[in-house]
DNA sequence: CAATCAACCTGGGTGC
DNA sequence: TGCACCCAGGTTGATT
């Protein structure tokens, strides 16, 4: 699934080969891609702009045009945004075809269909970027700011992190990986925090999220690069689609369990629900549970 | 307000 | 081999 760091790995792709190419025409495959405006004026306002910046906010790909609009994108849980020469096999799935000046163009492939192509002008982008919470790669995330959040927040930390209105760029997979490094588990209540969990969080969803970038995004299911290539990281991953596997730290099993819908996976041993003192293990009674009545 | 669930879709895996 | 079934999860929106 295409999170921050698969995004980001297209568009650092991207960028170098679309800044400053024009759009010469567009191709829909599949209406419902198109989620605003209509295909007809999409085609107007797109036909003959200029891709001036090519860049990414939170989990959308952003391509601002000559024009002032801006061509936005969601590959949501399939989608894959494939650069190609004219002449390349074609690729399944393709829902939208972008031709560009010259002999490339880029292709927005779904096979689930939920990915949406948006243009925007200036004042539907900046309450588009505004509704989404700050970039946890960016300065303006910082350890003040995650402490305040979470700590007005009663829901499950999985399902705040998960949240873009919180914090972009986290999806099932990563906010996992972030859990687990931080040693927090899934369902401890926001507010439930201390200093220095917090603090440990702050650090591991930027380690995770970097750590993701660096291998080129996950490629489990769907997901795959501009040049359609798979990325790296799905052989990295700590607990991720691992029920049953050694946890990488104390080796106890991994468990899946489901929070907020999503399969969630942890160390139950390093992820207790009560927080422990680092020093100190607390082992489970061997009569801890008591009937529910 | 918090939690749950359905909806959007279909490929791919499972069990029989 | 065929087929019914279920699961995957980003986001929105309705319901409990």
């Amino acid at each position: 699934m295409p999170e921050l760091p698969e995004v980001q790995t297209i568009v650092a792709d991207l960028k170098p080969r679309l800044e400053g190419r024009k759009i010469a025409g567009i191709t829909v495959l599949w209406r419902p891609t198109i989620a605003q405006p209509q295909v007809e004026e999409l085609t107007e306002r797109l036909i003959g702009q200029r891709i001036e910046r090519v860049w990414r906010r939170g989990k959308y790909v952003v391509m601002d045009l000559s024009s002032d609009d801006r061509l936005v994108l969601h590959l949501r849980m399939t989608g894959r945004l494939l650069f190609r020469d004219r002449s390349a096999p074609e690729d399944r799935f393709t829902r939208v075809v972008i031709h560009l000046d010259g002999e490339q163009q880029l292709r927005f492939a779904d096979a689930r269909k939920f990915g949406r192509i948006r243009l925007l002008d200036d004042e539907q982008f900046r309450r588009l970027s505004a509704s989404l919470g700050p970039e946890p790669l960016s300065g303006d995330f910082t350890l003040d700011w995650l402490t305040e959040v979470l700590a007005r927040r009663g829901q499950r930390i999985k399902s705040v992190l998960l949240d873009q209105r919180y914090l972009v760029g986290l999806g099932n997979i990563y906010v996992d990986e972030a859990l687990f490094e931080a040693g927090i588990n899934p369902t401890r209540p926001a507010n439930t925090l201390n200093d220095d969990e917090v603090e440990r969080l702050f650090h591991a969803i930027r380690k995770a999220l970097s750590s993701g970038i660096a291998d080129r995004g996950t490629s489990f299911d769907s997901y795959l690069d501009a040049f359609g290539e798979p990325g790296q990281h799905q052989y990295r991953l700590q607990v991720y689609r691992r029920k049953g596997a050694a946890c990488p730290r104390c080796g106890t099993p991994i468990e899946r369990t489901v929070v907020g819908g999503r399969g969630t996976h942890f160390c139950p041993r390093c992820q207790p629900v009560t927080p422990s003192r680092a020093s100190e293990t607390v082992l489970p009674s061997r009569k801890a549970q008591q009937p529910q009545g």
